[in-house]
RNA sequence: GCCCUCGUAGCUCAGGGGAUAGAGCGUCGGUUUCCUAAACCGCAGGCCGCAGGUUCGAAUCCUGCCGAGGGCACCA
């Protein structure tokens, strides 16, 4: 429609004199209903270039357009020159018919054979996800599915560290623990914990240990599998391996339980073993974009504006994380994606430069990347917010979290504000809320059309393909037709900014407009034609906001 | 001190340079012989943090200030 108004514009102001070269024709949703369908400034833009006042211009322009009366059923000038225009009566039903024909696939872009990855959560194996991750992993696999109703195909990927410090700390943490548990004349000795409180661990528990249940769990089972025989060695890492390879099973059915599958798991290690790693120290050096310090290799991320220059590898010879992330990013451009999208945490916001700037570096072009960051969530109980820290034994896991509020709730609470502000998770009103909350309100709708549907089938009417859909003409279902009409250009819009809270407020917005229709037109008791008419209608409405939560990852339930 | 994000109704937040700034929750009042009342309708509630600037037009863009959160390690 916007095309089509463009160009009958265009074409108006040809016959006025023409429009400056670079002249586009910008169209705005009205707010108003006095306003029209649709509104566009472009007779106030002109002013300055036709030397005439806005109002004049836009007198002429709807005197000489050239609309077609099935399309368009008024052209109007308003306020200060506006040009609004009125969708006819037989668009609305054109369109109609259009989405009922789409099905599933309405709003939808077709394949394109472009190609996407989205790494999100990339947490470290060191224990259970916790809320913080629960935004990135429903961010991440939200955008994901967004990029493919846009026609990518997506890889959702999780790249994780099994080198670092943490990790060893988490095998130290493990070996302890099974320590006490194998051989009862190991000592014990108090630490302290978050918040000045004091804990009994065994005496060979590092300092800055992990000390959450599943330590203990997995200690445990080693226990049962292999007995004391583990206590011989001095080996840290056969404590870290089962620690692992435990921590991402659980993470896996975790994600899963959440409705997300990746497609694969990037461990760090492998950047290292192709020597990536070594080559771009090399490299960068060979540019003067790296040189020795105190024992140290610096990267001069002054030469990318920085202020001061980071360290790539540390005195004992260990690189920091900046480098494999350098490397794994240099991977993944070779892998010929046509857009590299990272979610990461508000955390991050000051390190991925230097990443990006490490790959420009290295000679590629960091176009293709994108990342996404979120600011950080906050759980509140009893109007109090919840500390969380891994380490210390005072997260709120997200098992917990889905435990105590639901998926449905969980994934629509963590999509429903913009990434970029921060996120207050309520518990007391997210469990409380099964009358209020926007997730049962979406469900609900979706829920009451199905009934509808079925009732109107029960007492005879029947859902027929070629019911006369002129006949909705009364303003509850022209609306609920424009609010459908605008799904493909908010989920276009959704998946290219990364924002998926544009996709939950607008079937919000649906979900009103359908409630509004169902106040005021009935289906039951309507000629069979009007009836049946309606049925098309509501299962449109219904297919919006399956597709529409389908998306989001969240139910859309026949009955409640 | 520097960097990033945010500041809009009592609370939580939407608002792609446009016309009279919106929603949910909360408050107050109303609606069920009628396809799902987990619903609907209505009232009240706003110097869009402050001050400048750009523009025909600014909650929106720019600058400065104030406030909140996060980040500024040879941690990730």
């Amino acid at each position: 429609m916007r095309d089509y108004l463009s160009s009958q514009i265009i074409a108006a102001l040809e016959s006025m004199g023409g429009a400056p070269d670079a002249f586009e024709v910008d169209f705005q949703q009205t707010n108003n209903p006095d306003h029209g369908d649709l509104a566009t400034n472009a007779a106030l833009q002109l002013a300055r270039h036709f030397k005439k006042s806005p109002r004049a211009i836009a007198d002429e322009l709807a005197a000489k357009i050239d609309l077609d009366p099935s399309r368009i059923s008024a052209v109007e000038v308003a306020g200060p020159g506006f040009l609004n225009f009125r969708f006819a009566a037989a668009h609305l039903s054109t369109a109609l018919r259009g989405m009922l024909d789409a099905g599933p696939s309405f709003g939808r872009v077709d394949p394109t054979g472009k190609t996407a990855i989205v790494e999100f959560v990339s947490a470290n194996p060191t224990g259970p996800l916790t809320v913080g991750h629960g935004r990135n992993a429903v961010l991440g696999d939200t955008i994901a599915t967004l990029l493919e109703s846009q026609g990518f195909t997506v890889t959702r990927e999780y790249y994780f560290n099994d080198a670092g410090r943490q990790m060893r700390v988490l095998g130290e943490s493990v070996r302890a623990q099974y320590q006490a548990l194998v051989d009862p004349s190991h000592g014990r000795k108090t630490i302290e914990a978050a918040g000045g409180e004091r804990l009994d661990v065994p005496e060979s528990f590092p300092e800055d240990g992990y000390q959450g249940d599943y330590i203990l769990e997995i200690a445990d089972a080693l226990k049962e599998r292999s007995g004391d025989a583990l206590l011989a060695g001095d080996d840290v890492d056969v404590f870290k391996n089962a620690a692992q390879e435990r921590i991402l099973e659980d993470i896996a059915f975790t994600l899963e339980r959440m409705g997300i599958r990746m497609d694969s798991f990037f461990n760090e290690r492998s950047v290292y073993e192709s020597n990536a790693v070594w080559d771009i120290v090399e490299e960068l050096r060979r540019k003067d974009l790296a040189y020795d310090k105190d024992g140290a290799v610096w990267f001069r991320t002054t030469a990318f504006g920085k202020d001061q220059d980071t360290v790539l590898v540390k005195s004992s010879g260990e690189p920091t994380y900046r480098l494999p992330d350098i490397a794994y990013h240099i991977d993944k451009l070779s892998r010929g994606f046509d857009r590299i999208v990272d979610v990461f945490g508000a955390d991050h916001i000051a390190t991925f430069p230097d990443v990006l700037s490490g790959v420009q570096a290295m000679g590629h072009s960091t176009d293709g990347i994108q990342v996404v960051i979120y600011q950080f969530v906050t759980l509140v109980r009893g109007g109090e917010p919840v500390k969380m820290s891994t380490r210390k034994a005072t997260y709120v896991t997200l098992d917990d979290l889905m435990d105590e509020v639901g998926e449905d709730v969980t994934r629509f609470f963590f999509l429903m504000r913009s990434p970029n502000t921060h996120l207050e998770f309520d518990l007391d009103l997210a469990k409380e809320a099964s009358e209020k909350n926007p997730v049962f309100y979406l469900q609900y709708a979706h829920a009451r059309i199905a009934s509808i549907l079925r009732k109107a089938e029960e007492v005879g009417f029947s859902l027929s393909d070629d019911a006369p859909l002129e006949l909705l003409v009364h303003d509850a279902e022209e609306n609920l037709i424009k609010e459908m009409m605008r799904y493909p250009a908010v989920l276009a819009r959704a998946a290219e900014s990364f924002e998926p809270h544009r996709l939950a407020n607008y079937l919000r917005e649906v979900a009103v407009a359908f409630t509004q229709f169902y106040g005021n037109c009935r289906i039951i008791g309507e000629s069979p034609e009007l009836a049946s008419a309606r049925m098309l209608l509501a299962r449109a409405a219904q297919g919006v906001l399956a597709g529409g939560l389908g998306l989001l990852g969240i139910s859309a339930p026949d009955k409640m």
